[in-house]
DNA sequence: CGAAATACCTGGAGGC
DNA sequence: TGCCTCCAGGTATTTC
């Protein structure tokens, strides 16, 4: 399940590939993938064909490439969204779950299939405006441009504009469980599940706790756990957990074999051997250890 | 406004 | 072997 460093590996692979090419043509296979394109995929085609590319850019999950009709087409994988140049020529049939296509001039690859089992990714138009904060809009590029569709979007653990300082305010002015403020794109993003769970071990707490009555020690422990947990994940490229994902090569992510808890439902604690739990939290499992993270405040 | 519930989608896994 | 139900989850939308 892509989630920030899926999604970073996915862009580094994605600039090579796209940044300064042009869009010879554009083939729609699922008209779910541009649901959220004003017009849908006809519009999309239409708009695209003939549009130069510029840097590949990423905030939290959301990806984009500022185009030269001064727009971003956004890039989101959803929970299996995968891009592979396959050479593809015009009318080939589609693999397996490709749900669209970019014919390419001017780079390495001629085209760009997007693969998308569940359709939960997406590819849209998005008009731009410069950032309210004056600072680049995400990862890859230094401009400001930051598309509407990502306006709502928070900066993220490896953005360094990002204020920690704020966020950690605004984390502990929730009253919802931490579990569910780590997963809400518009307050810190790039967290999912696996990242979010991880985190939480980590720092000691128990996802279920209310936001509010943790201290802003705490809260910068989940924070920094999180920053180094997908830090060491993007350097192996991610993690492949049930082969959803992969980079633009094809190549699964390595991280899986270093999760601690995500997963894991059942088994040891790795930390002391407490049989790991699981509860369900905003309609998504949680995976903990009783031991290492107290419901109610907690001393290891 | 915040926050919770709901819908979307597909295939793997498990029960019988 | 086939049919059924449950489960996974990122995000937009709806509801309160
Ligand atoms: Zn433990």
């Amino acid at each position: 399940m892509p989630e920030l460093p899926e999604a970073e590996t996915v862009r580094r692979g994605l600039a090579e590939i796209l940044a300064g090419t042009k869009i010879e043509g554009l083939e729609v296979f699922h008209p779910r993938t541009a649901r959220y394109q004003n017009g849908g995929s006809a519009q999309l085609t239409q708009q695209l064909s003939g549009a130069h590319l510029d840097a590949v850019v990423r905030r939290g999950k959301f990806m984009w490439t500022l185009t030269s009709n001064g727009q971003a087409l956004m890039m989101h994988l959803g929970m299996s969204g995968q891009f592979r140049p396959l050479a593809k020529q015009a009318g080939e049939a589609p693999v397996r779950h490709e749900r669209a296509r970019l014919y390419l001039s001017g780079g390495p690859a001629q085209s760009l299939s997007f693969i998308d089992q569940r359709t939960f990714g997406a590819l849209y138009l998005s008009p731009t405006a410069n950032t309210e904060d004056g600072a680049p809009a995400g990862c890859g590029s230094d401009s400001l441009l930051l598309p509407a569709g990502a306006s709502h979007i928070a900066r993220d653990l490896l953005d360094p504009h990002l204020d920690l300082v704020k966020v950690n305010q605004r984390i502990r002015k929730s009253k919802s469980p931490i579990k569910n403020v780590l997963l809400n794109q518009s307050i810190i993003s790039g967290f999912g599940n696996i990242y979010a769970d991880e985190a939480l071990f980590v720092a000691g707490v128990h996802g279920a706790r209310s936001a509010s009555t943790l201290t802003r020690q705490q809260v910068a422990q989940i924070l920094q756990a999180g920053i180094e947990i997908m830090e060491r994940s993007l350097s192996r490229g991610g993690t492949s957990f049930d082969q959803l994902y992969v980079d633009v090569n094809g190549s699964a992510g390595t991280f899986a074999d270093e999760l601690l808890v995500y997963g894991r439902a059942g088994q040891a604690c790795r930390e002391c051997g407490h049989e790991l739990s699981s509860i369900s939290l905003n309609k998504r499992s949680h995976v903990y250890c009783a031991n290492c993270q107290r419901p109610s405040r907690n001393l290891k």
